[in-house]
RNA sequence: UGGGGAUUGGUGUAACGGUAGCACGACUGACUCUGGAUCAGUUAGUCUAGGUUCGAAUCCUAGAUCCCCAGCCA
């Protein structure tokens, strides 16, 4: 007999539950949605998407899958002083390579410029808007402080002229700043977004969509509820610090009587040893602190992804940090935490040098090579295997000799044997020093008998090391990247200086005359490598045709350098 | 100083008056042709002080600390 399916809700490595699907799960039981849940992504096309919304749209999208509900992707494009299209294009691509799926449904709140605009109209002919004269400076002071402010003058205009005005405001009659439509709320109210917050100001300015033909453009405020509501969504999530501005967005649908969404507030997510703030993150780029947008240091979609990481590793990674509404800092090595265990499973390994050490095998026949086989990933057998030339002259790694080794040092040295992985184990007879004493060169011998990597007599090494041979090794640079900055957190500085003093002055090492196998001669941008016990390593786009350029997406776990650091 | 939020091991997150759990890290050990991976184990927490209750992370009172708000930014 089939066992009935068990009805569980939840797969089994789905993430706990949240304080928003509580609220979800309410809604449901009180039909307040009639059981529709409908999510949005909301960004302003005015930067490049971060990690901190790669937080946002897993979770939209997440919970407009859970539930079985939709999700859009809308633009928030009501400042055209800020907005452009490349950003607008940067944003769909980063989105879709996240893999959130807004089925078509892309909106801008510039879509419903006109319907903003005539429910504005409706406003002020129910005494609820006006037409203000007041300027920047003067409004800030009668805005008032802590305790409360005082009515605009030109709060009590009739609807006419209000009218009037607001009209001549579209038409394009006054300059930019002169006058606001303001909602008329509450100047008393100890919430600053109450007291008669704006809902238009004038901005002669070319808007990207629109083009010319708005010179009024609406507040946040006043467009995102009613976006939302244009577009039916349900749950209408966002990052804490616009908890104070609910009141404000429900005074708005309230007053028009149109569907009215729930804002849901959670926790931003802020990195150690990083900025996620738009504005810096701008200033990094325009002050030339990084190489740009997609700069490999930057938390950016488009740096994480040419730096090496998979959607797969940063869905995964905001699955595992949850959502709350506690501001806490999260340790950026959770991210790379993330990218290890995914690119364990599917990146394919071969060896790499970074720092070569020359290697003559004495007893190796001069002219002779050797095509090893290779385990591609031994975590996927279906990875299979590769030759790899071995040959009397090889690369080792710097770090791999020590001329006087601790005795927890299980690499080579004098005297010492390790085996070169996937050939033969290699005895080191002497080194070889340059007129300044250092090492430039190994003098080994190897043991005919143990090809493959083992001994038939049962003898042990401790040790596995990587190689390259010299006579086929191509050539390439490769880029090693560390915290873009250099305190867990960016602000601590001393009195008079900024976050800037606080950068990483060793975020980026560039090495080149890094000896790869041949296998690697061919590797497209964008392929991503575990060089054997270093790492895994992601072609970068500076590449050209024998020319390889490699991004260093994340170190192994390093158990040795651990040992060491202790010491 | 007014208002809005928050506070559970090192970090993140559960527990909705009834055994404080999970994940990551850290530490031990096993295994290993990556000092990787994997496996096993250990570690460590309810902001404070009162109160209600048979029983409090949870409810009440007072306090502490942190974040956000006075853009015609979002």
């Amino acid at each position: 007999m089939a066992k009935p399916a068990d009805p569980k809700p939840d797969k089994p490595d789905a993430p706990p539950r949240n304080f928003i699907q509580e609220i979800i799960d309410e809604h449901n039981r009180t039909g307040r949605f009639g059981g529709r849940v409908h999510t949005r992504f909301p960004p302003e096309p005015n930067g490049y998407l971060h990690l901190g919304h790669a937080k946002s749209i897993c979770l939209n999208y997440g919970l407009a899958v859970r539930y079985g509900g939709r999700f859009n992707l809308r633009y928030d494009d009501t400042n055209p002083t800020t907005e452009e299209r490349e950003y607008v294009d940067s944003i769909r691509e980063d989105v879709r390579w996240l893999g959130a799926d807004w089925e078509g449904r892309e909106f801008y709140a510039s879509d419903y410029f006109g319907q903003l605009y005539d429910w504005a109209e409706r406003l002020i002919r129910e005494g609820k808007a006006y037409v203000c004269d007041l300027t920047q400076e003067q409004m800030a002071e009668y805005r008032g402080d802590l305790k409360g402010g005082k009515d605009s003058p030109y709060r009590n205009r009739s609807v006419e002229e209000n009218l009037d005005l607001f009209r001549r405001m579209r038409a394009g009659e006054f300059p930019d700043g002169a006058r606001t439509l303001r909602a008329k709320i509450d100047m008393a109210s100890p919430n600053f977004h109450l007291r008669d917050p704006v809902m238009y100001r004038i901005k002669h300015a070319h808007h990207h969509r629109t083009g010319d033909a708005w010179c009024v453009y609406p507040s946040y405020d006043w467009a995102h509820g009613e976006s939302d509501s244009i577009e039916g969504i349900t749950h209408s999530i966002c990052t804490l610090e616009f908890e104070i501005h609910r009141p404000l967005y429900d005074w708005y649908v309230e007053a028009l009587g149109i569907h009215h969404p729930q804002q849901i507030e959670f926790a931003r997510l802020n990195f150690s040893y990083t900025v996620l703030s738009k504005r810096r993150l701008i200033q990094l780029v325009t002050e030339g602190h990084v190489r740009g947008w997609d700069d490999p240091r930057m938390p950016t979609l488009s740096g994480a992804r040419r730096r090496g990481y998979t959607p797969e590793a940063i869905r995964r990674f905001c699955e595992r940090i949850g959502v709350s509404k506690y501001n806490g800092v999260i340790d950026i090595s959770w991210l790379e935490d993330a990218l290890r265990e995914d690119l364990n499973k599917k990146a394919p390994r071969a060896m790499a040098v970074l720092r070569p050490l020359k290697v003559v095998i004495e007893n190796y026949p001069e002219g002779q090579v050797e095509e090893l086989d290779c385990v591609n990933n031994p975590e996927d057998p279906a990875a299979g295997s590769r030759k790899v030339p071995f040959s009397r002259v090889l690369y080792i790694e710097q770090d791999d000799f020590r001329e006087d080794p601790p005795k927890d040092f299980f690499r080579l040295a004098p005297g010492k044997e390790v085996r070169f992985r996937w050939a033969y184990f290699v005895k080191c007879v002497s080194a070889v020093k340059d007129a300044d004493g250092k090492v430039v060169e190994l003098r080994c011998t190897y043991d005919t008998a143990t090809k493959g990597g083992d001994a038939p007599d049962g003898r042990k090494v401790k040790g596995t090391i990587h190689w390259v041979s010299a006579a086929h090794a191509v050539d390439a640079e490769v880029r090693l990247y560390d915290h873009l900055f250099a305190k867990p957190d960016p602000d601590d500085v001393p009195e008079g200086q900024t976050y800037l003093d606080n950068l990483n002055p060793k975020s980026l090492e560039v090495l080149t005359g890094c000896k790869l196998e041949p296998s690697l001669a061919a590797a497209p941008v964008g392929y991503t490598v575990q060089f054997e016990r270093l790492g895994y390593f992601c072609v970068d786009k500076d590449s050209a045709p024998g020319k390889l350029v490699f991004n260093r997406a994340v170190t192994l776990r390093d158990t040795w350098a651990k040992i060491e650091k202790k010491k």
